[in-house]
DNA sequence: GCCAATGATATCCTAAAATATATCAAATCG
DNA sequence: CGATTTGATATATTTTAGGATATCATTGGC
């Protein structure tokens, strides 16, 4: 997958995560189905803006176009907590 | 449309004018039929993240997710109007 | 006036996302 | 331990974006 969607997705599974809700949580407050949400953040697909707007809002973000040439001044929430270092292999 | 879209949309639209670029020079650039980005443009469909990233990127623009809750405070290639002044110049 | 460029639309077709369900293994907990 | 939760995965079906093309009205030059 594009590794820029990657991205998007990525930040939006910590942002879930950081507000303790499972797939099914968020499924719910969104509608729809848990496995769809396991397939977004594992990038098996390549959602549509919709999709992806409505996770984004559900977990406080926001999705924004931004200068590209410019520096990455003040991107996103990215660097989801700082540093960590290896291993972490989730589930 | 859900408008959160449109506004994206409308955004790469009015840098894909202010770079000068047709409907058709822009397609090339990303290898799609003009008439796919006018739908776009118009909002007409609900692209895939994939689509608007390419666009976007085309025209110099990143999309990202920021904190919605925040204040909209340095966002995007936005400002309806310029600085305005008070406070906070993005900087 | 003529012609090229531009953007909107339409059709047909294919690919892929989304929905609905259902499992299932691995954690988590009481 | 057994029960529940969680996330990954699978299949079948529906829906829709995207690709390829073509047309057409409008605009801008020349």
């Amino acid at each position: 997958m594009s590794s820029a969607i990657e991205h998007l997705t990525k930040t939006i599974k910590a942002a879930r995560q950081r507000s303790h809700l499972s797939q099914r949580a968020l499924g719910r407050k969104v509608g729809m189905p848990q496995a769809q949400i396991s397939k977004i953040e594992n990038a098996a697909v390549d959602p549509k803006i919709s999709t992806l707007v409505a996770l984004a809002r559900a977990v406080d973000l926001e999705l924004t176009l931004v200068p590209r040439t410019d520096s990455p001044r003040f991107n996103a929430v990215d660097s989801p907590h700082p540093p960590e270092k290896e291993g972490l292999s989730p589930r």
